[in-house]
RNA sequence: GGGCGGAUGGCGAAACUGGCAGACGCGCUGGACUCAAAAUCCAGUGAUGGCAACAUCGUGAGGGUUCGACCCCCUCUCCGCCCACCA
């Protein structure tokens, strides 16, 4: 007997064991496999370890253990991503020193951490505020600097006026400064950048060589943002298009010759390159859009003035100057916010006296400054097709621009689909809409040789314009004669369809046009008409109701309520010289390569994805490790000055009024001399991101104390790559992409030995408050880790967090559970009382262990311990296969289910009560070695073997059928699992729960699954 | 607006490939032990009807496919996260 269960006691004495006893050192020397497990090391806020941590840190730490058992030398690391903002923040408010503010955080989490007992090879612990870890980051921005990866440019930053400090991203939230909560607005500064977009191929095609989420795939994708397109030249005429008149409405399109603009171009580089993903379209622009950010229109923007400057000589060609430079300040003064919460309504203003020529058919078209175009994406230019773009669209329609649609959707009838072996007529035709004003019915007809309602369709002859052909088919159709030509109902539709009254396939290219009904006026339709179809007037619900034989149906209604907005999807071209009739798809490629051979554009790809500013003006960070010198420009430091540490500072900690960071105060430390030519010199004041140091930790772990590489190449072989990554969601595109780029740039200079840094990438779920929300200080709703260990234990805490949910999903705490996961353990700690020397017969024989004592077997004492067993190697399987999966919380299920069993059965071998503990112990690993000594086990059941299921325990010689009647559950029945089909039916018939159901009759059917469900259909 | 995910008892959730819906845990109800309480143990616990055996209904809503649907398809509602004019 051995007592209560105390947690205290028993975490506290194992806690120092494993740590005396180095239980968890990865060993740089071992014979075993490695296995590299990695979690977020976390930053040591000063509101200590949240229960989240203990969550993901929980699950890795099952899958830890669970490879050490499995034989492996397993690295599961610690440290601390220490340099940031709240400690910073805390630093200004308190003057306490943010390296003290960060020991005391540190170390508070080291205590908690070591309190949760996981596996962490504590001798490894680093932190990124460490000037021997730091030197390492500088040394890194050193190599990036030497490859032209490092670079400084002028940027647009967020800038908080209140706070006089320019904002990273992540610290604006909705527009506002996460700080003082005003608005930000953007402001140009100088900023260190990294050309993470040289990567931006390699970042995205990598993906599929690794195993992540497909989710995380997916968003990493998409912020990567690859897209294939061209860019086209549109060089700029000043003139209003001498030829002709301004670019014409559809319908009414003279052919274009292209046009020799020689004499009109001042320069070969006076044109505006756009890029789009579209090139099919291009005979569908109708003007061209700058960013307010472009070339043509700005030239710079300090922050130090509003004033735009332009050449005056582009202020010339602009006739409408003064309009266009009020336009620019109004968006620059634009916040963020405004430009969203305007529900983004597009402005723009057109520039007078510039045209654009499209190189395809020498059209010009005019030139608009708008901000719904971006100066960073692309080439700040687009080409506007409103007829296939939103957001071309919704321009053209606010500023009464021509649409041109040049693209015709493409519809295959499913009703009448072309067949093969036909041969294939295409044509154009028309569908009439003819509506009778006075009650809004549509004139349709309805055929006599076939089952069709259709409008009044018909093809166009050769020579005749659309509503000449419409007009002459209502006529012969119907033999209404006065009709008012009303409208064309948007572009044409392309539908490939059967004719089965000509027995052949058919390519329609058809217009819709609408009609109203001037008077009755009606003439005889001819008798070689009226045979074939009589007429009908249907209402628009009519029509939508009935199932009318109109592929372009949902088209024509759409249009007709003017819904009808850009046709954004691919299709067949039209009007568009060589290229109609050509799919999309193709049009692209022809076009592409047709502007290319003119020397009028390119094949490009382009990337959502910008470069990573890398500055911050900040005092907690890594310096920058150049100075500038007045002679020399922008020079590295040495590699033997590394580490440049942080200087003591008195002042505070808080940036100066012009925005530069609080390093740029200390004169003496700002004041250098220059490495090259010793001349005087001014140190970069700028420190990195916090993103610095954690994009290469997973490297310093492996050989964490080296001080004359970044870590032993040696070692980073045997390491790399992490084979195991578990994190957050919402590290996805910052973070993971970032330290995926410095590991490529590591490969590629030859410090890491693999071009991709972690081989699979999992994500857990957040942990919410109760009620769902986000637990913050502020709102008191946050859950000290401590409390639970003190109240229920290490062990409890582990067990329940892996129990209350799917672990890739997000869960509000619930303080209810936690008493569960402690019964549960309690119970486990009272199995010891029921142990039974003796093993199960299968056990001994299959397995080959020893049996021990067997004076007191009895046969029932036997069949309990074996119905024990056969329940054990069940869940074993079922625990190795969830933790692979993740599934925590059904592993724990499957676990407690066991213990039950034993509970009922009063009894367990003393052997199989040890291979239950091996599978605990991931979980609850306290408790599992507490068990493990008290029967009798020398060593730690940490490093014991991770059990295998006996495959004998698993296979039984009966199932057990379901029976159904018409799918409902109606009996089951125990059959051998060899019985035949015939013998399932046979059984399942003769059931007497089931005979009442069958009510005498026959069967229609019977469906027989073997092993699972006889269903039988009445 | 786009992408991804989610919705199942009073609550957290299971159901792995379309085959017994609600495992496991919490809570609740009743009982045992106790002078009593806590703890522990035993039994019950989706809803409705019935003394009961049992029957009917039931996985956000509506349709569909199927012998059979929490699971697949279509439409919709609500919730969460991420991105958000990317040409």
């Amino acid at each position: 007997m051995q007592g209560r269960y105390d947690p205290k006691t028993i975490e506290g004495k194992w806690q120092a064991k494993w740590e005396e006893q180095g239980v968890f050192s990865a060993h740089d020397d071992s014979e075993k496999p490695k296995y590299y497990c990695l979690i977020e090391f976390p930053y040591p806020s000063g509101q200590g370890l949240h229960i989240g941590h203990i969550r993901s840190n929980t699950a890795m730490d099952i899958v830890a253990r669970k490879r050490r058992m499995e034989g492996f030398d397993v690295l599961y690391p610690i440290g601390w991503d220490a340099f940031g903002l709240p400690t910073e923040n805390y630093a200004i408010k308190t003057g306490i020193h943010p390296r003290e503010v960060t020991r005391q955080n540190t170390d508070n989490f080291r205590r908690q951490l070591k309190g949760i007992g996981f596996s962490f090879d504590w001798s490894r612990e680093i932190n990124t505020t460490d000037p021997a870890y730091f030197k390492w980051t500088q040394w890194i921005f050193l190599q990036m600097l030497k490859k032209g990866l490092a670079y400084k440019a002028k940027m647009m930053i967020n800038w908080c006026p209140s706070c006089k400090i320019g904002l990273a991203n992540e610290e604006v939230v909705d527009g506002k400064c996460e700080r003082c909560g005003n608005e930000t607005e953007k402001r140009e500064k100088e900023q260190w950048m990294l050309a993470i977009t040289k990567y931006a191929d390699r970042l995205h095609d990598d993906l599929d060589t690794v195993d992540y989420l497909e989710k995380i795939k997916i968003q990493q994708r998409n912020w990567i943002g690859r897209s294939e397109g061209t860019t086209v030249k549109f060089p700029i005429s000043n003139f209003q298009s001498p030829n002709k008149s301004e670019i014409t409405n559809p319908g009414s399109q003279s052919p274009n010759e292209p046009q020799n603009t020689d004499s009109k171009r001042q320069t070969e580089e006076d044109f505006i390159e756009v890029f789009t993903t579209r090139a099919d379209t291009l005979y569908g622009c109708t003007y061209v859009v700058v960013a307010p950010e472009h070339p043509l229109v700005r030239e710079q923007l300090t922050d130090s003035s509003e004033q735009i400057t332009v050449s005056k000589e582009q202020k010339a060609r602009i006739k409408n100057w003064e309009e266009v430079a009020a336009y620019l300040k109004e968006t620059k003064k634009k916040t963020e916010m405004d430009r969203t919460a305007e529900g983004r309504e597009k402005t723009g203003v057109r520039l007078d006296g510039l045209m654009a020529i499209n190189p395809i058919n020498g059209e010009a078209v005019p030139v608009f400054v708008a901000d719904y175009v971006l100066g960073d994406y692309g080439t700040g230019a687009v080409m506007a097709v409103p007829a296939h773009d939103e957001r071309d669209y919704a321009f053209a329609k606010k500023y009464d621009l021509p649409v041109r649609m040049v693209v015709m959707p493409h519809l295959t009838d499913k009703k009448n689909p072309p067949r093969e072996g036909k041969k294939t007529v295409e044509r154009d035709t028309i569908h009439a809409l003819v509506r009778n004003p006075k009650d809004g019915k549509f004139l349709c007809l309805e055929w006599k040789n076939h089952p069709w309602t259709t409008f009044i369709v018909g093809g166009v002859e050769n020579g005749e314009d659309v509503v000449g052909a419409a007009m002459r088919e209502v006529f012969e159709e119907t033999g209404y004669s006065n009709l008012k030509y009303i409208e064309t109902l948007g572009g044409k539709v392309q539908s490939e369809y059967f004719a089965a009254h000509k027995d052949e396939n058919r390519i329609a290219n058809t217009s819709a046009l609408l009609f109203e009904l001037e008077d009755d006026t009606r003439e005889r339709v001819v008798e070689e008409e009226a045979a074939k179809h009589s007429i009908l007037w249907l209402s628009l619900d009519e029509i939508r109701n009935r199932e009318m034989t109109c592929a372009e149906l949902d088209f024509w209604l759409a249009r007709l309520d003017g819904k009808d907005g850009a046709f954004v999807d691919d299709g067949t071209l039209t009007d568009s010289g060589e290229f109609s009739g050509l799919s999309s798809s193709q049009a692209r490629e022809k076009i592409s390569t047709k502007l290319e051979a003119d020397g009028n554009g390119k094949k490009v790809v382009k990337y959502k994805l910008r470069d990573w500013v890398f500055s911050r003006q900040r005092y907690w960070g890594e310096p920058i490790p150049v100075v500038h010198c007045e002679q020399c420009g922008i020079v590295a430091l040495p590699e033997s000055e590394l580490p440049l540490e942080l200087p003591e500072i008195d002042g505070g900690y808080s940036p100066t009024d012009t925005g530069e960071s609080p390093l740029a105060k200390i004169g003496s430390w700002v004041n250098t001399t220059c490495p090259t030519c010793g001349g005087p010199a001014k140190r970069e004041t700028d420190t990195m991101p916090n993103w610095a140091g954690s994009s290469w930790y997973f490297l310093r772990y492996i050989d964490p104390k080296n001080g004359s590489a970044l870590a032993d190449p040696e070692k980073l072989k045997r390491y790399m790559p992490v084979d195991w990554y578990n994190g957050g969601m919402e590290h996805t595109t910052l973070h993971l992409l970032y330290s995926r780029f410095w590991n490529k740039f590591l490969f590629d200079i030859g410090v890491a030995p693999t071009s991709e840094p972690y081989q699979k990438r999992t994500s857990h779920g957040l942990i919410l408050a109760e009620g769902g929300v986000k637990m913050s200080k502020s709102k008191g709703n946050v859950i000290n880790p401590d409390d639970i260990v003190s109240d229920f234990g290490a062990d409890t805490l582990r067990i329940y967090e892996m129990f209350m949910g799917p672990f890739d999903q997000p869960i509000a705490w619930g303080q209810n559970g936690l008493v569960g996961s402690r019964r549960f353990l309690e119970r486990v700690w009272k199995l010891q009382e029921k142990l039974t020397t003796h093993n199960s017969q299968l056990t001994t024989e299959e397995s080959g262990l020893t049996t021990e004592n067997s004076q007191l077997t009895t046969g029932e004492q036997e069949q309990k311990v074996k119905t024990i067993d056969s329940l054990l190697h069940k869940t074993i399987v079922k625990v190795s296969e969830d933790i692979e999966a993740m599934r925590f919380n059904t592993a724990v299920s499957s676990m407690m289910i066991l213990v039950n069993a034993i509970e009922r059965e009063g009894t367990i071998s003393k052997h199989s009560f040890g291979l239950f503990l091996r599978i605990l112990s991931p979980f609850a690993p306290h408790i599992a070695e507490e068990l493990w000594e008290n029967i009798g086990n020398t060593g730690s059941v940490s490093l014991a073997a991770w059990p295998e299921a006996d495959l004998a325990y698993l296979v039984s010689d009966t199932v057990k059928i379901v029976v159904q009647v018409n799918g409902k559950m109606r009996d089951s029945f125990e059959i051998p699992a060899d019985a035949s089909e015939d013998d399932l039916k046979t059984h399942a018939l003769d059931s007497d729960k089931v005979k009442p159901y069958l009510d005498g009759k026959e069967p229609k059917r019977i469906i027989v699954v073997p092993g699972k469900l006889v269903n039988i259909v009445v």
